[in-house]
DNA sequence: CGACCGATCGTCT
DNA sequence: GACGATCGGTCGA
């Protein structure tokens, strides 16, 4: 696929940016936050190995009452005690045998509520993403859907329980803005086991951007 | 385009 | 022992 840079590069201006603190995630509401996550940039540094990106598409896991998370019915083992934990922590787990998929917990200690990031939109780091994903040329598949996005940041399952409020992998806002018309929800990807939870609306991206994963916005 | 399929392994039952 | 909060490739219309 041949694409022009403009067209691919819809949003990788960065203005003044601010790490998201502790009360950005500690609130209840995590569809809320779930959207309000579109338009911020996700970053990881590895050894001063940087790599950033505008988050385009996420999708809401809302914690014990949600079938599709896995912490329905209050469930709690090894790997979801994480999501215990209180909001601005990383949730990493691993999927079909291949994938790291990130994810941030939200809400206070005990609720565990969290956002599945699932697509980026590349800012820094393009060099390094493209050595991560033994990609030879940027195309929209580099960040596209959410095991691509770990890959390409370079995040794995040890990185589960890390803090977004340090300095190896944080969330930042910069003065970029989305107007409500140019927010898309639809069901979340994958999770036909959910019953009818799998109809909810929970999954939220950008209008038209290329990096969004699954057939046509 | 859409449907299908194989890869691959940690986690939970 | 079964099953994924996936991806990329192939095949056929």
């Amino acid at each position: 696929m041949k694409l022009e840079h403009s067209n691919l590069m819809k949003y990788s201006f960065v203005l003044r940016m601010e790490k998201l603190g502790f009360d950005f995630y500690n609130r209840p509401d995590v569809l809320k936050i779930a959207r309000e996550l579109l338009g911020k940039i996700l970053t990881t540094n590895f050894d001063g190995r940087i790599t950033s990106g505008r988050i385009v598409e996420t999708e809401a896991y809302a914690g014990i009452r949600d079938r599709a998370s896995h912490a329905y019915g209050g469930r709690r083992t090894a790997r979801t005690s994480i999501m215990y934990e209180s909001g601005g922590t990383a949730y990493v787990y691993f999927c079909y045998g291949i994938h790291h998929l990130f994810n941030v917990v939200t809400d206070k200690k005990e609720i565990p509520h969290a956002v599945l990031i699932r697509a980026l939109e590349p800012i820094d780091g393009i060099d390094i993403m493209l050595a991560r994903t033994n990609k030879k040329i940027l195309d929209n598949t580099i960040t596209r859907g959410p095991g691509n996005v770990s890959k390409a940041l370079g995040i794995v399952t040890s990185h589960t329980g890390t803090s977004l409020l340090g300095n190896e992998i944080f969330i930042a806002k910069d003065e970029f803005s989305l107007k409500k018309k140019d927010i898309v929800t639809s069901p979340r990807i994958g999770v036909d086991y959910a019953g009818e939870d799998a109809k909810l609306h929970y999954r939220f991206s950008i209008k038209d951007n290329p990096y969004v994963s699954g057939k046509r916005n």
